[in-house]
DNA sequence: TGTTTTGCGGATATTCTATATCCTTAATTC
DNA sequence: GAATTAAGGATATAGAATATCCGCAAAACA
């Protein structure tokens, strides 16, 4: 059970996109640039994001994504689900209908006790990225990263917002 | 992020192991049949929890497995983690290192908040996985499972124990 | 003793997903 | 009209999950 490495890619992405300045854009180009990734799948990444109403995009020249609302009205999971899907990370595939002991037609009331516990913790995963906006993300970068790199990355990427 | 069917395997199993009395074993085989699984397979995931020690084995006819403690002694967590592995399920593949603002030589002191953030919610998925203990599991379903069909599989898993 | 049954581990095949690239289309800027 | 961009479809590659098969050693039993 491993998360794809685009929710990594987005969560990066969005950290970026919550420093630009009103009303500015930045393409897949700068991001894939700035990020070392391979930019015709960044792009899917992106268009999750898009698809999930998370940023809005405009094309042509300085096009690109911005956010759709601020960082403080998005959370982590709207990040991750949006490139990982909502569907539970347990699967049940009722295997206790194959019990040779069942009588003929039996009908089970609800998902079973096992479903219902995993399915519990996968509640609890989410219940934490919901915790957490991404503007939570951006003030601790701002705080742990050093100063010199932190300016220096925000002139890099203003230079390349349209 | 999915989790592999054999979770749901090796749940259910212990769940079967847990009822059997003490000293008895139940065959891959007889676990296989009563589950509907493929018996290869399945022994897999079996080995899986015998590596983890979770459960005792032994060879020859009226060989097979039984718990190597007591039910309220095991979680879900330690049954999981025995199958899918300890692995967190966010991977940081450190993409901020590819950042063309970086300084040679420039060092990070810990882990990036987006990486600290994905693993603290792995790690509240797996405190709700360890607080389950399958005594509890077991709990549940004695009280859920209808009577007759309780009782004919506790029937059904005796006759094959060895 | 020898035959059967069992768990164990290695090797291998198959199926599915994640990863990655390419190409066309339509919108936007200049 | 030319350049640039996001969107989305098609396709290729790599790797993980699923599944089967085989040989081995231990245990039970006749
Ligand atoms: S988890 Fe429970 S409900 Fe889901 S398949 Fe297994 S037995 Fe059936
Ligand atoms: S999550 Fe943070 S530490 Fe991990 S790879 Fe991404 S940037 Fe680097």
């Amino acid at each position: 059970m491993i998360l794809k490495s685009q929710v990594e890619w987005a969560l990066h992405c969005c950290a970026i996109l919550a420093g630009l300045p009103e009303g500015r854009y930045l393409s897949t180009k700068a991001l894939a640039e700035l990020h070392g990734l391979p930019k015709e799948y960044l792009s899917k990444a992106l268009q999750s994001l898009s698809q999930a109403s998370l940023v809005d995009t405009t094309l042509g020249p300085s096009g690109g994504y911005r956010l759709a609302r601020s960082a403080s009205e998005i959370n982590f999971l709207d990040i991750v689900e949006a490139v990982e899907g909502k569907a539970r990370s347990f699967t049940c595939t009722n295997i206790r209908e194959n019990n040779p002991c069942r009588p003929a037609g039996y009908c089970d009331s609800k998902p079973c006790a096992v479903a219902r516990i995993m399915w519990e913790a996968d509640e609890a995963w989410r219940d934490t990225l919901r915790r957490v906006r991404l503007s939570d993300l951006v003030g601790i970068l701002s705080e742990e990263v050093r100063p010199d790199l932190w300016q220096s990355t925000f002139e890099w990427v203003l230079k390349r917002a349209g």
